[in-house]
DNA sequence: CTGCGAGTATACCGACCGGTATGGTTACGT
DNA sequence: ACGTAACCATACCGGTCGGTATACTCGCAG
């Protein structure tokens, strides 16, 4: 939200998609700068020259990448009329974009191995997870729900509980009973 | 579930505590058995002779997690009467082990770490997800609600949400609303 | 007395880590 | 014609990675 993303050279936004690839599918401690720069078809110290540091390489790769959700989802919204059918349309959005991801949230995962450090991917998180929760607290207001605030929370729990579940708990048919559940949320507000 | 866990000669307690405590604290990848090792006062020698190698010694490091996670939750259950107030009960368990580490999930941060490999903390991961999960589909069943399976996967959703919201999120009041959501399932089961 | 499990101490292995250094080659704008 | 940004190629840095090898000491049970 700060600042947009910068723009790229062509060697790296080549660098960048291939961080953001295996980043996500199999960790940031996993993936070796060596590998991304072998992945993207240049060199280190092309990736050096560009972004800095391995650390700023992967707070791009998250801002670019809340950016594409952000995106998606608006997208998909854009699709449904405003009001409660709109609110649930989230976790219709959210079941397509799990099953084209299938390691769960990139957020959550890059929480997991930079939690409790001061890495500049941190800050980037937060707001991952404050955006998601306005957005619902927006849709519930836009759709004249009670209690607008109290909604969002609930939903917002039911969201990141089927991420998790669906992910590290192996059952994706968790998100269909999540969205149910959210539509009692909605119903009842 | 499977198998207890196995008798520790004092080393090699050691090193599972010292294993335990980095593993949370930073990460699996980001801690090296050299450091594990030292920590526990002995040598990597002594720690391959106990554990074979570091991925069994993270599987028994998270094993061990989730056998104390129940005895925490079991006995926190045990002071309160069977009935809706045991459901909620869990979420207060839940808010006073979370301020306690610090560090979210053990197992969601694990998974986010060896997710997609046959690693085998794999297995381990999707067993305590289903525990929970049972957990709370035999409180709701002890409690007489209606749906008590569908109540069950709403209470866990709500859990692993408020999980996850507190620690990536930054957010530890959504415990609070997280009880309050389950209080508000419950009450109309 | 012997054998064995447990532990200590140290050295080593190839591979990889993030990051730096040097030098050279294009392509483009002024 | 010149500067410069972008990129390529390669070699190197100290340090750490997971894992193995060798050789030793201790206490204990047969």
């Amino acid at each position: 939200m700060l600042e947009p993303l910068p723009v790229l050279t062509p060697a790296g936004t080549r660098l960048l998609d291939a961080a953001s690839t295996l980043f996500y599918e199999h960790g940031i401690r996993a993936v070796g700068v060596d590998l991304i720069a072998e992945r993207a078809g240049t060199t280190k110290k092309t990736l050096y020259d560009r972004f800095g540091s391995k650390d700023r390489l992967v707070a791009l790769y998250l801002r670019r990448r809340a950016q594409r959700m952000h995106e998606f989802v608006d997208s998909r919204n854009a699709d449904v009329p405003p009001g409660p059918a709109r609110v649930l349309a989230v976790y219709d959005a959210l079941a397509e974009w799990l099953s084209m991801q299938g390691r769960g949230c990139g957020f959550v995962n890059a929480y997991a191995e930079v939690g409790g450090t001061d890495h500049p991917a941190v800050e980037v998180i937060r707001a991952e997870k404050a955006w998601t929760r306005e957005l619902f607290a927006g849709l519930a207001r836009e759709a004249g729900l009670a209690e607008p605030d109290r909604v969002a929370t609930e939903l917002h729990l039911l969201y990141e509980g089927a991420t998790v579940i669906a992910t590290a708990g192996g059952d994706p048919d968790v998100l269909a009973a999540a969205r149910a559940a959210a539509a009692r949320v909605v119903a009842g507000a």
